[in-house]
RNA sequence: GGUGAGGUGGAUGAGUGGCUGAAAUCAACGGUUUGCUAAACCGUCGUACGGUUGUAAAGCCGUACCGAGGGUUCGAAUCCCUCCCUCACCGCCA
């Protein structure tokens, strides 16, 4: 959510910024303007009136401790009147922050000046490329292949369990995804991230303080009985651990790191965008989740990048990083970089990683601040990314490092799976 | 699931209709002093919104908030209703 002051301080950039975005409603930054003008005015007229009441019922109470009861009776009937005036301003104010409310959580975060115009994935700013393809055995297969041969990954039976998109682990399937997530969150803490292992359901104000809801709640798993949204990313739980805290300057930046289930409903896409591991209901994830100084987060975000780069890098796969353009960005994310990952044998890029910088678009929603050296109290930046998600990476892994004699497990993993290969 | 108790500022905790935005203690912050890994003393110490003064830093005034929402009343932390949550004991269970 953005903040008011902020569009009143630059409403023809937002608009120019929102346009790269492909926000077609502009003018609710006008309409923003205009309702909080009129909240200030009917604010205005409430306080004074609700001024004068608490002073006379004040002077009735010591009207009454002197025992002048006529004069009390007196002050009684004037203030009912002043009353009967401040029940119509009560509701107008009522409703103008009602509806400032609505329109404002329609408007997207402002991109920053890095992000590219476009409106597809086609439009992404290709940053960065680097890692080479391994040369392939002939007869390679696609990892919906190689897990069938290697019996590491059954899908059948996570139907039969639940239905499509639940796919059940294996073995040596099972104690990769394991390793990975061991290697990943040590990764993670020993770079300074304290590891968290937050529930995997949140509720409604958890939902709303992270952007799924309003509007997204289709895209969640939810559990009526008890009101309750499985978590479509550990983001949701982890940052909303700060929700209306003020945290003090010193204790800056906050790193969080959690492994979690990921839970998406999403309806999918088609063919061979959800094959295999490609798109599922319920994968593995590591995040991680920043709090910091809005003086940092732009360095910050740098240094997300380079971490979880250099995690690619250590597991050998060929990746290429992108920055996203207007129309690929998150509703909430001022800048995002995508990590993809090479799928030698499908021939194609997998997004395995999204790191993002909210700015104060989540902090203000979610009241996260800090107590400044002056004593003030400002919004925090959030920032966010994955590190990593697992389904993806193992694709890629498979793929990319089968040979005749089995999978070779990068050095990395080793210790974590117990041997070098599949 | 059953029974009971309760939700007050960073923490503990007083406060059952007006002088309570809220005692006291602790923590925190600033200072003084003595000195050595600390003590004593003094001071400060909630948040949001609105108005106003000021170039600003900041100040002043007002309004709201004592789990959330509603009600009674001239006036509510205090009384009533609904909801949420926490704790204790019992039941069930990993």
């Amino acid at each position: 959510m953005l903040q008011v002051t902020f569009l009143r301080q630059h409403t023809l950039l937002v608009k120019e910024k929102l346009a790269i975005k492909n926000f077609s409603n502009p003018e609710l930054v006008d309409e923003v303007i205009a309702l909080d003008d009129q909240r200030k005015q009917f604010t205005f007229q409430y306080d004074e009136l609700q001024g004068q009441v608490n002073r006379m019922s004040k002077e009735i109470g010591m009207l009454m401790a002197k025992g002048e009861k006529e004069a009390a009776e007196c002050k009684k009937s004037e203030v009912a009147d002043l009353k009967a005036g401040l029940q119509p301003i009560t509701e107008q104010l009522a409703a103008t922050e009602k509806l400032l409310q609505e329109v404002l959580v329609k408007l997207p975060n402002v991109p920053s000046d890095l992000v590219p115009a476009g409106k597809t994935p086609e439009d992404n700013l290709t940053i960065k490329e680097q890692g080479s393809v391994p040369d392939l055995p002939s007869g390679a297969m696609p990892h919906w292949d190689l897990i069938k041969k290697y019996d590491i990954v059954d899908f059948e039976t996570g139907v039969k369990l639940t239905g499509s998109g639940f796919p059940v682990y294996k073995g040596k399937g099972a104690k990769l995804q394991r390793a990975l997530i061991s290697y990943f969150l040590d990764y993670n803490t020993s770079a300074g991230y304290t590891e968290f292992i937050p529930p995997y359901m949140v509720n409604e104000a958890s939902a709303y303080g992270t952007g799924q809801l309003p509007d997204k709640e289709g895209q969640m798993y939810y559990m009526p009985a008890d009101n309750f949204y499985l978590i479509p990313t550990a983001e949701v739980p982890v940052t909303n651990i700060y929700r209306d805290e003020i945290v003090k300057e010193s204790d800056l930046p906050i790193q969080m790191t959690a492994y979690t289930p990921c839970f998406r409903r999403e309806a999918g896409s088609f063919g061979s965008d959800v094959r295999g591991l490609n798109r599922v209901h319920q994968f593995d994830k590591v995040e991680i989740v920043q709090l910091v100084h809005p003086d940092k987060s732009y360095q910050v975000l740098d240094e997300m990048v380079a971490h979880v780069e250099k995690l690619l890098q250590s597991l050998g796969l060929k990746y290429r990083i992108l920055r996203l353009c207007g129309g690929d960005m998150s509703f909430a994310s001022a800048l995002t970089y995508d990590f993809e990952v090479w799928s030698a044998a499908q021939k194609k890029w997998l997004e395995c990683s999204s790191v993002s910088n909210f700015e104060a678009f989540q902090t203000n929603r979610m009241k996260i601040r800090f107590k400044d050296t002056n004593g003030k109290s400002q919004l925090l930046h959030s920032l966010n990314g994955s590190s990593l998600a697992l389904p993806r990476i193992m694709a890629a892994l498979l793929e990319n490092n089968q040979t005749e004699n089995g999978i070779l497990i990068p050095e990395v993993l080793q210790s974590y799976f117990g041997s070098s290969m599949i």
